[in-house]
DNA sequence: CTGAAAGCGCTAACAT
DNA sequence: ATGTTAGCGCTTTCAG
């Protein structure tokens, strides 16, 4: 079959170009008589108009860009999730760029996506990113831009965050809570915004309890972006000679590479090692044993950050910048931290 | 800062039109050295062509589709890593679409890449897909489609899977070797090409057992496609007055809530029952217990297919049905079906 | 309410 | 090697 333009779809039913056009976008000049007309033939004979010479008419591409580090994440793919929710109820296509936390390939895909080639972007910025450069471009080309999750200081646009540094704080204090009294934080980014804030968090609460406790300590240990250096890093941190008995891993990854790191060294979670992550991970309940989280509203970032992005296409008199979302996290006790029923089993080993 | 079209920015360098776009697309009609003039120039004045003007003109958008059920599944989460990494070095973008199992919404996606939005499509399809009509209705819009993982008997087009008849029955078997007498098959969907090759491979092994062995036997339980549902059915599995002492899961998601059902039933892996899953879960080494897989080659699986598509983009006399590619899956063997180190615990208890 | 025609920004034939 | 221009398929004035 052939692929039909307007114009043949227009002489094939005896009407003009104008009306049929008119018609498929359901203008009130054409009578719904023959709305319905043009409607059902075109459903007959399958004429699709060209969305490319439509974009490059109305200078709009009914189409988002996503930039983000990964999507074998269950935050990033729980993000797109809501994302694409929303977009598909605006008829709205998605195009997916994965940065892998390379701001070189952020900084592309950021390039491509000024032209018209998208209406707005949702982005998740890069471990590496420190400049943005790149998003102002994008903005003065009148691309609206919303962060999401992982945010640029310095660059005023809307943001839909989780509150980081209270999940730190709390975190902090809920493995002092449960005996810890020596804990580490593993942060996979100090450039990171958000790694900066649960670290501050981790800070405050620490701090607070050494003010009462001079004999509580801690650290932080940032790591590198290469899995296997990392998962070094970690095993050094876990055989120093003051090891810490509490762990916050900042990242769904770094809470992988933890447990696997202490079922290697045979540090027992968490009679020796409490550990509490930053994490949506399906799996967090049937763990071994069971990974206390910091949850965060994952579709529901993605989706407000969407649906903040849509405000923003739809009426460009919108003011991104006043937008600041936070949607909280909760934290979910399991038994790497609190380890009741381990505990027990231990003791009659 | 105004966006700059060809004339303007032609004008700016005191070049024609055409020059500029034949420099831009490094023609052999342009010197090397006004290339560089140009490319520099763009770069300076930040011209970026409109590619919806070009994609007009040339017929071809430099975008694929990924339709497929979900992205918050470690399969193929992997796996768009994988197609993204040949769409990005071939200079393509990734128009993605969920389509939540949902033969409406696949039709939809698929309908609206016929019309020239994209060069190509990649597809898994739903749990509801029977009918090929609409992907015929884009083959004959000569736009190729390519199949990866999950495939669609009765439309002639490249493919890309994993072994999943020899699965299943490595996976049966290999229960079966670790003294499972009554083993079940959980399967998400009997319609699914793969579920099906799974079921038959496990039937195979099964039978095959019981004609040595009449006391083992077996069944074949389809899920609901709603988790709730699946959820009840797989307890009514595990509380049958005959239930198994061995399960297959047919998906990562099958195996989340098989575990989830024995903990709360109070049902002992491996002790009381064995499981083997079809899954990529990057935590299956963590879970408890560690959990026995099938592990797809994801990525592989989605690269391989995305090259086979730019195959046939580029070269449009390229016969996409001649190209069936089997990618192996293997079996990683952990605790809940061997059990080792639970089963002496146990004994001490 | 319907139709004719200009033009979105680019590419590629064709002319120079 | 570089320039001129028709036209990709659609939308949208503007005229009827």
């Amino acid at each position: 079959m052939k692929k039909l333009t307007i114009k043949e779809f227009a002489r094939a039913i005896n009407m003009s170009v104008s009306t049929v056009s008119k018609a498929l976008r359901d203008s009130h000049e054409i009578s719904s008589s023959t709305k319905q007309k043009v409607v059902a033939m075109a459903e007959e004979l399958q004429y699709h108009p060209n969305p490319y010479a439509s974009s490059l008419r109305r200078k709009k591409s009914k189409t988002i860009a996503v930039i983000l580090p990964e999507v074998a994440d269950s935050f990033f793919s729980l993000a797109i999730n809501g994302i694409q929710a929303v977009a598909e109820q605006k008829g709205y296509h998605v195009l997916i760029y994965l940065s892998h936390d390379k701001y070189q390939n952020e900084k592309a895909f950021i390039d491509d996506c000024g032209s018209g080639r998208v209406d707005g972007v949702l982005i998740s910025v890069s471990q590496e990113t420190v400049s943005a450069s790149h998003l102002r471009q994008l903005q003065s080309g009148n691309v609206p831009v919303v962060f999401f999750d992982r945010s640029l200081s310095g660059f005023e646009t809307a943001s839909v965050e989780t509150n980081d540094f209270e999940c730190g704080y709390i975190a902090a204090q809920h493995l002092l809570q449960n005996g810890c009294r020596n804990i580490s934080m593993l942060s996979i980014s100090g450039c990171l915004s958000i790694c900066q804030k649960r670290t501050d968090g981790f800070l405050a609460a620490l701090e607070e309890a050494i003010s009462k406790d001079e004999t509580i300590s801690g650290s932080i240990t940032e790591l590198g972006d290469k899995h296997e250096m990392a998962m070094q890093q970690i095993a050094d941190v876990l055989q120093n000679s003051n090891s810490p008995d509490g762990i916050v891993a900042s990242a769904e990854s770094v809470a992988i590479q933890v447990y696997l790191a202490t079922s290697k060294l045979g540090v027992a979670i968490p009679q020796q090692l409490k550990v509490v992550a930053f994490s949506t991970l399906e799996t967090a309940e049937i763990l071994n044993p069971s990974l206390t989280t910091i949850t965060q509203p994952a579709f529901d970032i993605g989706k407000t950050a969407a649906e903040i992005l849509f405000k923003a296409i739809e009426k460009p008199q919108f003011t991104l910048a006043d937008e600041h979302i936070i949607l909280p996290s909760r934290l979910v006790k399991r038994q790497s931290s609190t380890g009741m029923v381990f505990a027990e089993m231990t003791l009659s080993m």
